[in-house]
DNA sequence: TAGATTGTTAATCGATTAACAATC
DNA sequence: TAGATTGTTAATCGATTAACAATC
C-alpha cells in the first residue's frame, strides 16, 4: 500500500501521541471513540484529527468514529512499531547507560544490539544485558551488523568523525543528544537525524517562565 | 523594556539554536555576522533570521551585519540565561541522575537545588552535590524554598499527585520527562510544561526510516 | 560616496479550522 | 429512517520567504 506522498513533519510529529491516548482508551475499556471527545481529551482540535489520519487513510466509519484497537494498530504499522531495526548506542556515559536502561526499543521498532565507548574502565561492563564494547571495534561490528541508527551520546567534540565513519558504515540515522549540529550535506545524503537536544528544551522552559513572570 | 507582546513559539524555539551557534562562533573568533552567513551556516534563510531577531529589537546594523558578541549576550539575557531559578529534580532514577549529572542549569537560567526520590536504596545517596531527599519531604522543602521548576523523572503512574501538590506549593513549570500528559487545566492556571518525551521523539525517528526505506 | 546589509512591508506558502455533503 | 460522525473541500489563519527602501 502506497502511503500517501509528503505528510507534513507536523502531522507526524502528532502520531506518537495519537498512538500513546489510543492505547491508553483501550486499557480503559473504550472500544470506540469520535474524532470529537479524542479532541477534547487530547486539547486539539477534531477537524485536525480527522485530517491528520486522513493523510494515511480513511479508517473511521461514518455515524460510528473509529474503532480503538484498529486505529491504535494502523498507527503502530504506519509509524513502524512492528518493525525492528537495530539500533547501537555510541557512548555510554549517564545519558547513554539512562537510555539503554529506559527507553523499550522495542516497543518503538528498533532493536538495541550494542553499546560503545572509549574508556576502559567502562569498557566491558553490562548495561541492559549488553557488554560495553570498545569504540575501536565499531568499525568491525557496522561490517558484520549494520545497525540502521546509532544513538549519539557522546561529547560534542567526538561527535564529527563518528558521525562521519558511521554514515560510512551504512548508517541510516541518527539519534543525537549530543551537542554536535549536523551540517547540512548529511541531509542532502539522505541521512535522518532526530535531534533531541536538552539543553535547547530547557532554555525555552526559562525562557516560557520568565516570560510568565513579567505579565 | 517591554518585549514585543507574544512572540510565537517557533521563534521562540530557534532561540537556543541561534545562542549556540553564536556561541561558537565567538570562539572561532567571529565579531561580526552577516544573517546572509549565519543562515548558510544555520541552514535557514536570512529572511527568517531577521525577522525572528525584530521580535526582540533591532540587534543589527544595517551594511554591517550583527556583532557577534552582543547578540549573543542580548538573546542569552531575553531567554533568561543570567536566571537562577531554583529546580528540584523528582525522581532519583536512571534519568534523574543523568540529568542531575549532565545538565549545565546554571548556563540554563536554573540553579538546581534538590533531588528527591522515594526509593529508601537512594534516599540519602548523593548526586552531583545533593543529598537525595524522601519525597515525604518534598512539602516542607517547597515551602520553605519555593522551587519555581520541578523535573517530572517519575513513573507516570506517580505523575498526577505528584504533580497536583507541586502545583499547589507554587511551582510554576515543569520539564516533564514522565509519560504522564499534563491535563489542560494546567494549562488554564498557567502552569507552563516543558514535555520531553523520548518516546514519541524514538517512534518519529522510526517512522522517518521506514518511510525513506520504502522510497 | 558607494556598497552592504539591515528592518520592515508585502507576497507566498502551508497548516489549521470550519463547514457540509456523504454515508454508516 | 433519523442521528451521528466521518472524509473532504473551502476558508482562515499564521508562518515563512521575498523584496526593497532605509541607513550605516
Amino acid at each position: 500500500m502506497p502511503k500517501h506522498e509528503h505528510v507534513s513533519i507536523s502531522v507526524i510529529r502528532r502520531l506518537p501521541r495519537y498512538y500513546r491516548f489510543l492505547g491508553d482508551l483501550m486499557k480503559l475499556g473504550f472500544s470506540r471513540i469520535s474524532s470529537q471527545e479524542l479532541s477534547q481529551r487530547m486539547g486539539l482540535t477534531a477537524s485536525q484529527i480527522r485530517q491528520d489520519l486522513n493523510c494515511f487513510g480513511g479508517f473511521g466509519q461514518q455515524g460510528y468514529g473509529y474503532n480503538v484497537d484498529m486505529l491504535h494498530s494502523e498507527l503502530g504499522s504506519i509509524m513502524g512499531t512492528n518493525m525492528s531495526y537495530p539500533v547501537i548506542i555510541v557512548g555510554a556515559g549517564n545519558i547513554g547507560r539512562a537510555l539503554a536502561m529506559n527507553i523499550n526499543f522495542g516497543a518503538t521498532g528498533f532493536r538495541l544490539s550494542a553499546i560503545f565507548d572509549n574508556s576502559p574502565s567502562v569498557i566491558g561492563t553490562t548495561i541492559s544485558g549488553l557488554t560495553v564494547m570498545d569504540v575501536s571495534e565499531l568499525e568491525n561490528y557496522c561490517r558484520e551488523n549494520r545497525p540502521k541508527v546509532a544513538v549519539l551520546t557522546i561529547p560534542r567534540a567526538a561527535a564529527p568523525s563518528v558521525v562521519s565513519s558511521l554514515v560510512d558504515l551504512g548508517v541510516k540515522g541518527f539519534w543525537n543528544f549530543s551537542h554536535y549540529d549536523f551540517s547540512v550535506k548529511y541531509k542532502e545524503k539522505g541521512i535522518i537525524v532526530e535531534n533531541v537536544h536538552l539543553g535547547d528544551s530547557l532554555m525555552t522552559l526559562c525562557y516560557l517562565i520568565k516570560s510568565a513572570g513579567e505579565e
